[in-house]
DNA sequence: CAGTATCCGTGTTGATACTG
DNA sequence: CAGTATCAACACGGATACTG
């Protein structure tokens, strides 16, 4: 996410880090889909795999984050046990779009990156 | 850029935390315009605003991450002093044009986001 | 369930010095 | 000029324990 002397940043290039932040990319991702709970977001992101799944903590710290920059809606309703909706707004949208369109072109592009990758990788080899 | 563990992520989401890493963004949006050489990508980049510029090393893991997948062509002439010009790929440029899209669409927001911002801060101010 | 608070390992970052 | 190598700091991210 970035948070410490980015403060410092141009306040654009701040959002873009939200934005595209490790965990940001996935939870707009998966809100454009549709609202989500807490939990539900944790594991369907965590499921998204590779490596293991957020931290409650990261989770946390990226939907307050978005939240704050006006992208994405908390609803907690007040009842026991406690429920909270996450869901894009209409900017967070505008936005989850922009990365969901990156993220699919990465998808797409794979096979181009791997073979420069490997082209790479063996001239160099050749050391 | 983030280089470590991630190894385990999925590849497609690897490159896209190259192309969407702190400097990768500005690399691609300035080799947009026309190729750099080293040092004046470094002081175009750090000239950028906020923040203090790029470290050479940051650079120059940057540059090899983004070329090693194929986004930036390396074209090193054998002169002394040296001379290293760094340009886009076709695939390089594709990813560039996304990656300015987003980074445009964040300045176009940037008001919507700062008043979300300060309704956020003021609400809970009030506690 | 949906968080908050705290602590700690480790990776990323960046200064600095050096090389071809 | 265009890097590489080394080292230190610090922030990030995660595990854990606790709360409403």
């Amino acid at each position: 996410m970035a948070v410490s002397e980015k403060e410092a940043l141009c306040p654009y290039r701040l959002v873009l880090e939200h934005v595209t932040s490790r965990w940001g990319v996935l939870v707009l991702i998966e809100l454009l889909d549709r609202p989500y709970r807490f939990s539900e977001l944790r594991r369907t992101i965590s499921a998204y795999g590779g490596g293991r799944g957020v931290s409650e903590k990261m989770l946390t710290q990226t939907l307050q984050t978005l939240e704050r920059d006006g992208l994405v809606h908390r609803d907690a309703k007040p009842v026991i046990p406690p429920r909270v909706d996450y869901s894009l707004t209409g900017l967070g949208r505008e936005a989850a779009e922009q990365v969901r369109a990156l993220s699919q072109w990465t998808r797409d592009r794979m096979d181009d990156v791997e073979k420069a990758r490997q082209t790479y990788d063996e001239a160099r080899a050749a050391s």
